[in-house]
DNA sequence: AATATTGTTCGCAAAATTACGAATAGTTTT
DNA sequence: AAAACTATTCGTAATTTTGCGAACAATATT
């Protein structure tokens, strides 16, 4: 992966997580196996569409996703993805100069 | 620091990241021991006033400093607000369930 | 088949973000 | 003191984000 391509990533990703709202469901998620929207619902003090909306964005950023399970809809961290985070996240912030010594 | 601080102070650091260009100036910075405005500015492909608008964005978000040394302004990153947001980001990533091995 | 349940999508409004040129402010150099 | 240099702030426009209620779609239950 290219420089350029690595930052562009490490935006998208930051930018879906750039929320508190997005970030209470991921670390909602992360914390279960797996769950249902009504269960992620019920943990927020915000309307149904709007929880849909942000859903839809995590899924967008490839952090989550969801499978339809009649009539509930289940919904999980992409691991893939999660994983793929956490390295971009993790060299980022390990590639500062602080961190090799060279300044106070 | 409560679950819900963490959330919040998770997702202030991740909005900010979360621009392709202001990642950029980061890892740029962050490959420095410091530097001015004008050296920024020259790696990007945009006007000035923009550059000066992400900064000040950065800055507020606690990931970057900037200091004057006339005539320049010479900016860095915050040392210490970059150790934090690292260590929320770690644990953030970390506490997801696929890694506790209870998840295919 | 009608009704209920579960979520998404639509349409809208308010607010925030992004980007830029021009104007401005603070120093420094001439 | 004037001119030059460096960077921020202002004003503006276009786009995106956020949030909601209402309408809708799909399946399950009665």
């Amino acid at each position: 992966m290219t420089d350029i391509n690595k930052q562009e990533k490490i935006a998208r990703y930051a930018k879906a997580m750039g929320h508190p709202t997005r970030v209470a469901i991921l670390q909602f998620l992360a914390n279960q196996e797996t769950c249902y929207f009504g269960d992620i619902h019920e943990e927020l003090p915000i309307a149904k569409a709007t929880v849909s909306q942000h859903l839809k964005e995590l899924k967008e950023a490839g952090l989550i996703q969801g499978e339809i399970e009649a009539p509930k809809v289940k919904y999980c961290i992409n691991r893939e993805n999660w994983k793929l985070a956490q390295e971009l996240f993790n060299e980022f912030f390990e590639q500062c100069s602080c961190k090799k010594g060279c300044c106070q």
